[in-house]
DNA sequence: AGCACAAGTGATAATCATTCTCACTATGGA
DNA sequence: TCCATAGTGAGAATGATTATCACTTGTGCT
């Protein structure tokens, strides 16, 4: 609707890539450098809202997000070099129910991937350390 | 070791479901009033390095830590009814890739399981918000 | 076009979990 | 026993996120 939020939405176009607030600040600060940084939260506080965007985890400390690709249930694909995030189709769905789960009702679940997009594959740089389990 | 660590060790066996850091205090001090929050926090930082504790996600911006019950790869069910937390078997060792994982090589993956334990389940109350996706 | 109201904005202060600092103390080996 | 080292406690510092507040912009109505 207002200026603000179109810049915000085209810097979110610009990036592509997953972002944390900083990211997208610097961003929209290139195009319109009076933008407020409680603006930019709010902004993405609405888009997530709205679907526009969702938030994949957290980097330092700090939330990430990407805008949104998939409509429905599926899950993301997180690049530990490059930060890129990908979705993919639940791998959950055909599956039986889990050992462990007795008397258990499963309403949801999260699940995040970690490892190396195709471009980040073929460097051979080892040195990353996101993930867990 | 040292008394404090003692202290903190017993609260979480007697508290013996998960836990913030908020939680562990109050347990803490019940036993010794004099125990610090930033030795709370090294205590179960030590602790989750010696992994008897791991941390299983965040309940109102704030981290949840259980006591180390299994050994290896394994996941969590977390009731969204009385926050006990449960471990699981890992589903994913015998399905097949994922659609979407083209040139991605998956190295981790995180995975939570929300819903509502044996006890949690048989009561009727509806209203229960922790999820996404 | 003119107007009033609602929503959005920007700066700044506040909040809240977590971490750091620093002076002090307990622990465990020699 | 004595000392180096790790642990401790209080409070300050940090850093992400949210709330506040006065002001502006956009919208719908006339």
């Amino acid at each position: 609707m207002t200026a603000p939020r179109r810049v915000i939405a085209s810097a979110v176009d610009r990036l592509g890539r997953a972002f944390t607030i900083d990211d997208l600040v610097a961003e929209v600060r290139a195009l319109a450098p009076s933008v407020g940084i409680a603006t930019v939260y709010r902004a993405v506080a609405a888009m997530e809202a709205a679907h526009a965007v969702e938030r994949v985890g957290t980097r330092d400390e700090s939330a990430l997000y990407v805008r949104c690709t998939a409509d429905g249930h599926h899950h993301h694909l997180v690049c530990t070099g490059c930060g890129l995030v990908a979705h993919a189709t639940c791998p959950l769905d055909d599956v039986p129910p889990l050992h462990g789960t007795e008397g258990f009702v499963v309403t949801a679940h999260e699940l995040t991937l970690y490892g190396l997009c195709a471009g980040c594959a073929t460097e051979v740089s080892p040195a990353s350390e996101l993930p867990r389990s």
